[in-house]
DNA sequence: CAGTATCCATTTCGATACTG
DNA sequence: CAGTATCGAAATGGATACTG
């Protein structure tokens, strides 16, 4: 296996890559996790055994590198693996674009709200500190309540409330706040229709769809669904 | 299996296109290959059993239609399918740049010639019959030599002689045309250095690598190796 | 933190032969 | 032509627990 005895770009290229998570794995280095453990929060469904086979494996093609520092371990992409970006976005493109609509098995608040906690337009947010309470009112308990804390330091994502004040409250369905985040439902209408709530000073709460930056493929146009045929508008 | 349990859209791709061999299908299809055994003969490798549990998957999703038409079975790209270019390419483009060079496992006469036939520049030949014969005097016994038929009708691959009257005759390695074929080696060289010899009339040897068109990823740019650090020149 | 170790159920695929 | 049928070997990967 491994192997499709074939001389075609295409088919040397999938040797590498076809195998299970391995492009979530370069997906994940992509957007910047460096560490071991960084990288198992983007693809919790892998078991650490694994994670370790396919590092290796992209190490050994010359994809990853991979060194210490400071008695910390790193991960980092050669050139050759930053250019699967082009591979990590055309496939996103048209994930988007043509896989049916999400089913239940396809949600995870933990992973949402790890995606949320690295896109946020830390620019845009005030100085001091800004925390966010997430309350998925439909998730498993357990993943139910998020904070995340942004100051000086960085950006913290935390599963346990860390007793600071909150900024703003943000309430929604797991999927409901899903939707938004892959762009399937836009911030407006997610607001008016209270599937997705905030509370808060007004002020903050328009500014809440600033702060948080979809996902890199929330903004890709979709396929017009074909008109019937035969219908004269 | 098959579900990663992620909202994240090349997740949701991976699903379906981490399949072993179902890109190279794709591939097929979207070079132009629309029946059961035409496909085949692009994934010689792949059992039919197979062939056929992947094109269902794929009609499934909605990325083939499957039809018959005058007793014929057509399998076709939907809208969805045919977006899939950008991902073939993309693949193609890096495993051409990236993957180490072509093993004695890749090679394989039969799919290069089914590549070289169906690639051809018409336009560019003269009207009439011509006869490419090719000798690969390293392939195994029975695919050492083809020869493809061009005519008014259409285009030929043989793996026996058809007894027309020779155009040109092509004699290289296995190697050195697939190297040419996927653009690691160029024309003007394998023919300097004898490792591809054309044998016939002067012009029309001339005119051999106009008629033989090479991959879509030959004339993709290599990487520059790097310099090797602290040299100055 | 960054992995190892273990273990087996399940899948998956390849090879080969056959069919309406 | 367009697939089915069958079978077994191999591997894949998920679950879980453990470690320096």
């Amino acid at each position: 296996m491994g192997n499709y005895g074939q001389f075609c770009p295409v088919a040397r290229a999938m040797e590498l890559l076809d195998e299970r998570w391995t492009l979530l794995v370069i997906r994940e280095l992509l957007s910047g996790s460096r560490h071991f453990n960084e990288l198992r929060r983007g693809v919790p469904r892998m078991s650490p055994a694994l994670l370790t086979k396919r590092l290796r494996t992209l190490v050994q093609a010359g994809v990853v590198e991979r060194y210490e520092d400071d008695d910390r371990v790193i991960y980092e992409l050669t050139p050759a693996g930053e250019e699967l970006q082009s591979v990590v976005e055309a496939l996103g493109m048209w994930g988007i674009r043509w896989m049916p609509e999400l089913g239940d098995e396809d949600l995870d608040p933990h992973l949402l709200l790890w995606d949320v906690h690295r896109n946020l337009d830390l620019d845009a947010m005030p100085d001091g500190r800004t925390v966010l309470a997430f309350h998925l009112f439909d998730a498993r308990q357990g993943a139910r309540d998020w904070w995340i804390v942004v100051n000086e330091d960085g950006v913290d994502l935390c599963d346990a409330d860390p007793g600071f004040e909150v900024t703003v409250r943000i309430e929604a369905s797991l999927r409901a706040l899903t939707r938004v985040w892959v762009g399937e439902a836009d911030w407006d209408e997610a607001l008016r229709t209270g599937e997705v709530q905030l509370h808060g000073p007004a002020s903050i709460r328009r500014q809440v769809p600033v702060w948080l930056e979809l996902s890199a493929f929330a903004a890709v146009p979709r396929p017009t669904p074909r008109e019937p045929v035969g219908v004269i508008d």
